[in-house]
DNA sequence: GTTACTCCCGTAGTCAGCTACGGAATCAAC
DNA sequence: GTTGATTCCGTAGCTGACTACGGGAGTAAC
């Protein structure tokens, strides 16, 4: 149980974080991570505690949460608040699938296209560029 | 074959393509579109190729292309590029897909942390939180 | 005790893609 | 011939997530 005797300057929380030193300043203007108030002398020590904090905040970030979202997740962190948490996770996993499937939408139109250009390599007409210049309606990749 | 006498003002045209008058505005300083010089009274007016042009630019940009990336694209133009346009929407389409299976990995996660977090309606401990402290590592989704 | 690094803090810049503002000119309708 | 909408043009602001700069203070190594 050694928790808070493993205290480290701000480089040191970044290094360990895998982020720099201003992203780590940035949160805590934006009120996502504390600044713990300095000793006598001058420079502040961060713990484990706060390592714990910059993970989530990337983890959440990589599942798609923007920082205001996050900031929204950190004050449900005491885990009390189980069914609200879960309603964001929601929303997020709804809006992530609408994501995928429009992204797959586009990488039909775009195959079918490259796949036109190849079939028809060294013609005049490029069909990949005309159907960009018809919105793609006449093309049959929508 | 009438394509010149249907001209139009700046807003009309914008209308058409369905976006703002600023936005075609900021594409003629981009030098994505043109801009018509104007008649010896003052105001400019464009054709179904300006129009053609938005349709083009809007597409592109649906398929994931950037406003500098859909600026390559159309010097490739003239149809005689084929095979530099192919090019780049492999790429694109490469990068389509690695953006799909990246989402994918962060639907699963999602999803099981919201799953659990149904699971254990109630409980204190919030699983989709605590993961997210723990950066994921020691939850089954990753 | 000096050199070299790191920290502190505020402010400002970056990127993409718009969006807004302000003042003058012009056009369309009545 | 006046009102009200639109155009023109340059410049400035916005969002989100950083990233950089500058100058002073503290700290570690030799």
């Amino acid at each position: 149980m050694s928790k808070k005797q493993h205290s480290m300057t701000i480089g040191a929380l970044a290094k360990a974080a895998g982020m720099g030193v201003e992203t780590i300043r940035y949160y805590q203007r934006r009120g996502l991570v504390a600044e713990p108030e300095k000793p006598y002398g001058s420079i502040r020590h961060y713990d484990d505690q706060a390592l714990a904090r910059l993970h989530f905040i990337r983890t959440a970030q990589w599942l798609g949460f923007s920082l205001d979202e996050i900031g929204g997740l950190l004050t449900l962190q005491d885990g009390t608040h189980c069914d609200e948490a879960r309603v964001l996770g929601e929303q997020k996993l709804a809006s992530v699938r609408a994501k995928i499937s429009s992204l797959r939408r586009i990488e039909r139109a775009l195959d079918g296209l490259v796949q036109e250009c190849c079939a028809q390599r060294g013609n005049v007409e490029c069909p990949l560029i005309t159907s960009l210049q018809d919105g793609l309606e006449n093309s049959a990749f929508t």
